[in-house]
DNA sequence: GCTATAACATTAACAAGTTAAGTAAATGTG
DNA sequence: CACATTTACTTAACTTGTTAATGTTATAGC
């Protein structure tokens, strides 16, 4: 993301005008949202530029992911796995169609439903990513260790509840 | 985001065509930036209705209520507090000054650098929205608790160092 | 069988994320 | 001072997020 730090010129001036300076219970609780954005974006890092290379953005290397693993899926189960609003996705697979990675086929029982699966080229490139994929994995696995991992995720899951 | 969810049609064939299947430590760890997703997704579905009432997005939300807080700052300041590449706030910056909620003033010292402040306007504005943004805090912090909240936060910054 | 309703995917329109390039002002070095 | 380098912000181009509306096909009730 690379936002630009430097020290600041203009000093917090501290002049928060508070609507409500009594009820300050949710203090920490107003940083979760930006803290969740800032966390996942420390992760994305990582595997932006590596997808970059071969030309994936993070979401269509998800779409690929999951083809490659389901084999075939219509967009509804792959807007929810990739967690894909339906426009977007229906952008995405014009992209990867485009690009001779996926293909779509019509439904014969549910004609309003198409399928999609990975073409060849769209395998091949699976395989070229799926390695470095695993390497940045593994990176995060060892500096914050399974046991930590395994934590954040049951309370992100709790808060995907909500 | 309301992404449709059904009972599959077609069945998990579980054909995974593993490119690796022996190094398999990963398993939890693969889950995390999706899990991060739609736990931001989960709160910030709650702010979005209410922020889309008052014509605010969340980004020119957190922009108007940075300079709440700090009643001036330039642009840089704003990108690293409200966590947003300098090319989207930019753009932000540009549609609120058009509604007259922040104007801008060319910094005297530095005449690259811009310092923005709330109209009054712009204060009215969070003015009516701070009471809601405050109901729905508490409402998370009564769903989860402070000290769960507190844990995630603690994890989420740690990984965020990553 | 017909009609109303729901579901699937898409389109449209606008906002924001992302990367690269550009412009102008400040800074540093010789 | 001249010049290269850096910094702050903007622009451009493309992709995705978000909401509302549309077209098409299934389904339910009558």
């Amino acid at each position: 993301m690379t936002i630009p730090k430097r020290p600041p010129p203009t000093q917090d001036s501290h002049s928060a005008s508070r609507a409500n300076p009594s009820e300050l219970p949710h203090e920490a609780t107003k940083a979760l949202p930006i803290a969740l954005l800032r966390a996942r974006e420390a992760l994305m890092s990582r595997f932006r530029p590596m997808l970059a290379e071969h030309d994936f953005t993070s979401q269509q290397w998800r779409v690929i992911r999951l083809l490659n693993e389901h084999s075939t899926l219509d967009a509804a189960q792959l807007a929810e796995k990739a967690f894909i609003l339906p426009p977007s996705l229906t952008r995405i697979l014009a992209n990867l169609e485009a690009r001779d990675l996926v293909t779509r086929v019509q439904c014969a029982s549910d004609r309003r439903r198409y399928l999609f699966r990975l073409t060849s080229l769209g395998e091949t490139s699976f395989q070229k990513i799926y390695p470095d994929r695993v390497k940045i994995y593994k990176e995060i696995e060892t500096y914050f260790g399974k046991r930590k991992i395994a934590l954040l995720l049951e309370l992100l899951d709790d808060f995907a509840q909500f």
